[in-house]
RNA sequence: UGGGGUGUCGCCAAGUGGUAAGGCAACGGGUUUUGAUCCCGUCAUUCGUAGGUUCGAGUCCUACCACCUCAGCCA
């Protein structure tokens, strides 16, 4: 897997051009600033393809920083769940971890600056009665009674707020704007909150803390990011970030510029539905295969490189598109498909007998991993009795199934012999049990005597030697493109068959394979062993995904 | 219905006044010890709609339409 920078040439990147070509910028520094509240989805991977690719194009520097300023929904675990999935993406933050509670401090001090200046009070109104006072969409809102307190009045109710003196919600502190702005966010946003809650970082140093619209600007200021990015819902918060920036005395003038979020077609991604999968038991956890988490999807077996590819194609703009999961998929065969190792498994194993063998034939034969990169080989044993798939078989020739195992037409065992059908028996409710065939003199690596070529290829183990694997056959989740757009729940369009647990026999080869690793299963698609579930005498598979198919023969 | 934003092929997306890139999907064909991969080919006289400016408009102007988004002491 190669390291290389992918040029991007999205509007933020031109931006970024700009500034350092007219010199406003020599070096930039950007930031992925995730609240460690849930897990991390492929929404977050777009964000930080953007971040560090951005950094890395220009030769600048990207932070990682936790967006810690609401801390009952936040926890530790979240943090390292996080942190642990922007590694595995392949991405390396600046220095140390930035949790925005390490400037708490320094916030606080620009909040009694903001109460110093006149431009920012305590509020008594409750919730509600701060709603009301809000105004609506088309209407302006009303002033609060409390706005216009004296500089003395609020800095010492702001310090009793700090030392605990009142109950959660009673007061707040509020930046003094605009009620009647026909933007909401600058109708005297809330700064400052009671929360006597215990924080992750600051544990009970503060019971007041800071908002999002207080804090992120500030952070980015601190920590000199040049360019802030973030998602298109925070476009009308842009204002109030320059209203802050520019009424404080902060280090730096950084510039937020807002992208499109990702949609993918057949999947959910709110942090609220996800859970309720989770909560629900619909999935085994956040690290589900099915799930559109980062940690779900290292699980199913996609790779790191194959979802950076996957943010590449899919670009940067302002518009809000959804896009088709086939281009995810596309990416990940791609990847898989230049670097997994070939291995064969049976999944609906049919005997083959090959009659004009000796009962104790045993032969090793060399396979290679795979037919372009120099990954070297495996013996694979070759023995009288083998299986191959159910569906590989057919009583009756027909063009159709013209690369089949049918009587009289011959096919090449992958990696081996090619051998003929003789003759085959079935049950009594007409399925067939067992083939018999002849193996095809001299035909390892070379065409038959008779230049009569096999028409197909089909995989096989050996029946003697193959060992059991339980595969985990994932599908989409959902039934419908958009389940969270619908008239109904998104619950009713959760595919009832989206996991099939099934045993296949795989060669013996695969029983060192290694948690994580990824094959391709030949003629069925790309395994990956699980992460934890794996073991070394009990092999467990996760389809990653199918071979790309012919119409035609999904149709059969 | 007030503010902000977006509309280029089924999907994503280049395009910055000079005559519509590319990728995904789809559809043909070739190679193949994986019906995979790979290769070759086809796929927007037209850019939300209607006017206008210009020798020339996806790009400029005007109006309209559609969709997204904002009324947490969430981020």
């Amino acid at each position: 897997m190669t390291d290389s920078i992918a040029i991007n040439n999205n509007f933020i990147a031109k931006i970024i051009q700009d500034d350092l070509d007219s010199g406003k910028h020599t070096k930039i520094v950007t930031r992925f600033p995730p609240e460690p509240n849930g897990y991390l989805h492929v929404g977050h991977a777009k964000s930080i393809c953007l971040n560090f690719g951005l950094a890395k194009q220009f030769g600048g520097v990207c932070n990682l920083r936790f967006d810690d300023t609401n801390p009952e929904k936040e926890s530790q675990e979240y943090i390292d769940a996080i942190k642990e999935d922007v590694n595995w993406l392949g991405f390396e933050w600046e220095g140390d971890v930035r949790y925005a509670s390490d400037y708490f401090d320094q916030l606080h001090e620009w909040a009694i600056h903001l109460i110093k200046e006149g431009k920012a009070y305590v509020c008594d109104l409750s919730a509600e009665e701060a709603r009301e006072y809000r105004g609506t969409l088309t209407e302006p809102g009303k002033n609060s009674p409390y706005r216009d307190r004296s500089v003395e009045e609020n800095l010492d109710l702001f310090e009793r707020m700090r030392l605990g003196e009142f109950d959660e919600g009673a007061k707040a502190l509020r930046a003094k704007i605009d009620m009647a702005s026909p933007n909401m966010n600058m109708r005297d946003p809330i700064m400052y909150r009671i929360r006597k809650a215990h924080h992750h970082q600051t544990a009970d140093k503060w019971c007041i803390y800071p908002t999002y619209d207080y804090t992120h600007g500030q952070s980015d200021a601190i920590e000199g990011i040049t360019h802030s990015v973030c998602t298109l819902e925070f476009e009308d918060h842009k204002p109030l970030y320059d209203w802050f920036i520019d009424n404080l005395p902060v280090p730096a003038q950084p510039k937020q510029y807002e992208f499109g979020r990702l949609n993918l077609d057949y999947t959910v991604t709110s942090k609220r539905r996800l859970k309720l999968l989770v909560d629900e038991g619909v999935v085994s956890g956040w690290n589900d295969p099915r799930m559109p988490t980062i940690s779900g999807m290292r699980r199913r077996g996609f790779t790191p490189a194959s979802l950076r590819t996957f943010c590449d194609m899919i670009g940067v703009t302002r518009s809000d598109g959804m896009v088709e999961i086939a281009m995810l998929e596309h990416a990940v065969r791609t990847d898989l498909n230049n670097n997994a190792p070939r291995a064969m498994a049976v999944i609906n194993p049919l005997k083959v007998i090959i009659e004009n063998l000796d009962d104790d034939h045993l032969e090793m034969l060399d396979a290679a991993y795979h037919h372009e990169l120099e990954l070297g080989t495996r013996k694979i044993p070759f023995t009288k009795e083998i299986y191959i798939d159910q569906a590989d078989f057919k009583e009756e020739y027909s063009k159709k199934f013209k690369k089949k195992l049918t009587p009289g037409n011959r096919i090449r065992l992958r990696n081996s012999y090619v051998i003929e059908a003789t003759d085959y028996e079935k049950d009594a409710e007409g399925n067939v049990t067992l083939v018999r065939a002849q193996l095809i003199e001299d035909t390892l690596g070379k065409n038959p005597a008779d230049d009569i070529k096999p028409k197909g290829v089909v995989h096989w183990v050996s029946a003697s030697h193959a060992k059991q694997a339980e595969l985990r056959m994932y599908g989409r989740l959902f039934t419908h493109a958009s389940p969270d757009k619908t008239d109904g729940d998104f619950m009713d369009y959760v595919n009832p068959d989206s996991l099939q647990v099934v045993t296949a026999w795989v060669e013996p080869a695969l029983l060192d394979a290694a948690p994580e690793s990824n094959f391709q299963f030949e003629r069925e698609g790309y395994f990956v062993a699980d992460r934890y579930d794996h073991k070394p005498g009990s092999p467990v598979f996760n389809l990653t995904i199918g071979l790309r198919e012919d119409k035609e023969l999904s149709q059969g």
